[in-house]
RNA sequence: GGCUGGAUGGCAGAGUGGUUAUGCAGCGGACUGCAACUCCGUGUACGCCGGUUCGAUUCCGACUCCAGCCUCCA
């Protein structure tokens, strides 16, 4: 089965083919490490998570970069103000991301280069631009000069008139021209910098990422994603740097996802509505997130509140009755995931809500089944969602998982049900209804079954 | 002003030139000591106005509204 993926540079959906076969290389911008994670970062990072596992089942090898930004004009802001070590001060916020993002399900990227590591790239990167006459140096800044190139803009289907048109920002003296971008900027003696042709400085934004992928990647690329809002001026430049620097192709597929909003509003400091992901794991499951992330199409934005994490919750608890009643089943292997639905949906450029509706047509069909079907269904319906990075708990420890630290415990829960058990046996029905009612009351439901009672946290 | 992309049932959210998306919520029923789970049934949604068509939510055009970007924000 092909894989089609949309191309921010040609608008359109397009088959996916690997610049070399049987091995694809992608690169997503990662975290600037200067904060916590917050749901709109997230993201890109479960989105590409989910394209990194379909990669897997199409290509032997498949290479995945996410970079940290740890040298950055907001990092040095916030961290003067914390009056830290910068060292110490990116280390925690990338140590926390991880953290953060694995408690989504996403799973670690084949490298996480960093941008301080690799300096003398960038440096290197610069110097080849000036070189070739696509950069200048100016008061101690080091520019990209656009015009230089004949197609700057492609990707973000600009023209230089039109972007000037707009333009709303002072422009710097020492810019030849209003468009041209840092490559590399001068540090005081206060701020981090590295010494270089041009002085002791640091790099520009754009250069990090042009000068990793070339590191660790090449100097073409199959995919590079992130958010709807680094097609420009960031990918622009990216593209401007790299294709000027190193000839050809620089990126073959750009994939961008759009933005999340909060309760029908943009996430944003002056609303006060910035939710992060550390805040809502304590309330939620991390699978609860990644089902609500991945139920709207990447491509689309997504309107995120506590009624969608509710309907998240409702339906992963669906998938998982379903698969509780089939716990000693053993699962058969013989899955052929060219003739799954879920497959095709998400082959059809990631289109996730699909996959998610075949996995609910899956749990249905596997509720009515006869017990001869039930291995090869609960196969299937593993198998999907294990692309999606979904369903990966004991259903049992799903049910009972608690985020509170009030709530009553497990060999509370227990103990009442033992009890009602007998009152059932000696016909107190009354005295069984008075356990389920408090037991309801500490947010426990209980479902009895020909093998015995079972509970759950609502 | 320029460039993108949107407007689908109570909510979320796919998709399609004429047949059920899916989930959550709701309603009716079966099952149950009562429940829960599950199963069965149930909702004539596609912004507005024109056009093309035998037929448009689905193609074309105008309009209205919304969002993102326009120099470092996922």
């Amino acid at each position: 089965m092909s894989l089609v993926l949309h191309n921010t540079l040609s608008g359109k959906k397009e088959r996916f083919e690997p610049l070399v076969p049987d091995r694809v290389t992608m690169y997503v911008c990662g975290p600037t490490v200067y904060n916590l994670a917050h749901i709109g970062n997230a993201r890109p990072a479960v989105v590409f998570d989910t394209l990194f596992r379909l990669l897997q089942t199409h290509y032997g090898e498949v290479i995945y970069a996410r970079n940290i930004t740890d040298i950055d004009d907001k990092i040095i802001t916030a961290c003067a103000e914390s009056g830290r070590d910068m060292g110490d001060f990116t280390e925690e916020f990338t140590r926390k991301y991880r953290e953060d993002m694995g408690a989504l399900g996403v799973l670690a990227p084949t490298i996480e280069p960093q941008a301080t590591h690799h300096i003398t790239e960038m440096i290197s990167l610069t110097e080849t631009l000036v070189e070739k006459g696509h950069a200048y140096a100016a008061d101690g800044h080091v520019l990209f000069a656009v015009q230089s190139m004949a197609d700057y803009g492609k990707l973000s289907h600009r023209s230089l008139d039109d972007m000037l048109a707009g333009a709303r920002v002072e422009v710097a003296d020492y810019k030849r021209y209003p468009g041209d971008f840092v490559l590399w900027k001068p540090s005081s003696d206060e701020e981090p910098g590295w010494d270089s042709p041009w002085g002791r400085g640091r790099p520009g934004w754009h250069l990090e990422c042009s000068a990793m992928i070339h590191a660790h990647l090449g100097a073409t690329i199959d995919i590079h994603g992130g958010g709807r809002d680094l097609i420009f001026p960031h990918h622009e430049n990216e593209i401007a740097q790299s294709q000027c620097a190193h000839g050809g192709d620089y990126v073959r597929y750009w994939m961008h996802n759009a933005y999340l909003d909060i309760d029908g509003e943009k996430m944003s400091k002056s609303l006060g509505n910035f939710r992060m992901v550390r805040e809502l794991l304590s309330q939620f499951p991390g699978e609860v997130l990644r089902f609500a992330l991945l139920s709207a199409h990447y491509r689309s934005p997504l309107n995120f509140s506590a009624e969608l994490l509710g309907q998240a919750r409702a339906s992963l608890d669906s998938l998982y009755t379903a698969l509780r009643e089939v716990a000693d089943v053993e699962v058969d292997d013989e899955i052929q995931l060219a003739e799954e639905p879920f497959y095709a949906a998400l082959n059809d450029d990631l289109n996730t809500p699909q996959a998610i509706a075949e996995l609910h047509a899956l749990a249905k069909a596997l509720n009515k089944a006869a017990p001869v079907d039930r291995p090869h269904l609960k196969a299937r319906l593993l198998a999907g969602a294990d692309l999606l990075g979904l369903l990966t708990a004991d259903p049992e420890d799903w049910f009972q998982q608690t985020a509170s630290d009030e709530a009553i415990s497990a060999e509370d829960i227990e103990v009442a049900i033992a009890e009602r058990q007998q009152a059932k046996a000696d016909r107190d029905f009354a005295r069984a209804d008075e356990l389920r009612d408090y037991l309801a009351e500490q947010g426990v439901i209980l479902e009895d079954s020909r093998d015995g009672t079972t509970w759950r946290r609502s």
